[in-house]
DNA sequence: CGTCACCTTGACGAGTCTCAAGTTGTGTGG
DNA sequence: CCACACAACTTGAGACTCGTCAAGGTGACG
């Protein structure tokens, strides 16, 4: 697809429907156009932040602290718009799962520009929130629960994100690896690996391939994940 | 404090120099006002998320999981904004760390009246890509992190905030208990203590009081706290 | 000055990591 | 279309960190 339609995508996306011509033009000026193979980190941040657009495809955002250690903060599919930090505690960076079109910004000018047009701020706040409200989630998933329960709260968030329902389960095509469900839980992939048999085993789920999933029963995964409202 | 009192304070820092009276007005007929002791959740979210604005004291927002498991997703001093959730996977609830003086909106309607004011929406958005920003670096300490690494990465993060530098260390004078530490950190208050203890030892910090804490040291606790940036 | 909550320390066990070997998909080239 | 090769995943055994349970100490308050 070319640069002209993925910023199209964006628009149709992200901007209030009635941002003027002028605005457009200068957010296209500013932006930016880049096609990932699977794995590849698409651009470099050179210290500064950035605001991404998925336009199609997958990826991960990485966090790298000391010894090689990798923690996956968060996952984003087509339609995400992810704050990309250019410098922080530890350094971050922006990889792809599946091939990916993406359209980014430097972030200070993104929001320069933004605070103009009425309604878009507030698009990029809200899209900020729900990120907040998921990290935050997942900091509790994280910090107080086992590694079935983890795995349990993954399978559950993910099939709200990209999973199809089908007779009486949900089908889910997971695009990161083993590897990746690992650093993004705090885990091993060995005990990523032990979990998933374990819950193959309780007849919770069953894995036709590598990355695709049949959660059989979502009410017992839920009771799993810990999550308050399904437990007493 | 009265109530008029404190809404200034929150207007002097959230919104734009060049308000208009009456978005004053209409916000101020909005918000809410909540004065709590210690220990205190200061109000019931009677499920719709809420903004708050912590116009003095300290406070924790805290998660709830199953089985009586807490994680407390993040700490906020005077004049920090909050959004706290009504309902989402785990029960949220704010509480009091100090003595507190809060201002607090319904988050729709406070949102609703910020768009129509210039600058204002891009406070929030500012305020909230920043408790993003420390809610992934908190990921990244929850699920890679050793006790030790834990524990120094909350000094470091916590002498930014609240530290006050001397000679050639920073003084803090922290409001949370050892507890709250723990539930902070995803772990149990007893290894929290037993991570005091071996920091002392290593000489890098004195426990002069319970809420006092010298750190002597802020290179070695960087480099502890696995810093990408310190590290190799 | 006594009381109580908060904190510290110790011994032990459970859960997860590490290291190692084996198995199974997946994609490629014949 | 099949066979091969490699990466991804699975499984097992032992080590180690942190949680659990229990007892003891200490600072802050009335």
């Amino acid at each position: 697809m070319t640069f002209p339609d993925l910023f199209e995508r964006f628009a149709a996306q992200v901007l209030p429907p009635k941002t003027s011509d002028d605005a457009h033009q200068r957010l296209q000026a500013i932006a930016r156009y880049s096609s990932a193979r699977a794995g590849d980190a698409p651009f470099k941040e050179n210290g500064k932040d950035q605001i991404v657009f998925v336009a199609s495809g997958s990826s991960k955002l990485v966090a790298h602290a000391s010894l090689g250690r990798q923690q996956v903060v968060a996952f984003h599919f087509a339609g995400d718009l992810v704050s990309v930090p250019g410098s922080s505690a530890h350094a971050y960076s922006l990889c792809a799962l599946e091939d990916c079109e993406l359209i980014y910004f430097p972030s200070a000018e993104f929001l320069q520009l933004a605070q103009h047009e009425t309604g878009m701020v507030a698009e990029v706040l809200d899209r900020a929130l729900r990120a907040l409200a998921r990290c935050r989630e997942k900091t509790v998933t994280l910090g107080r629960k086992t590694a079935q329960e983890k795995l349990a709260s993954f399978l559950v968030t993910m099939s709200e994100r990209i999973g199809a329902e089908f007779a009486q389960g949900v089908d889910l095509d997971l695009p990161m690896s083993r590897q990746d469900i690992g650093d993004s839980l705090g885990l091993t992939i060995e005990t990523v690996s032990r979990q998933f048999s374990d819950l193959r085993a309780q007849g919770l789920l069953e894995t036709p391939s590598r990355s695709r999933i049949r959660l059989l029963d979502m009410k017992a995964l839920e009771a799993k994940a810990g999550h308050i409202r399904a437990a007493a």
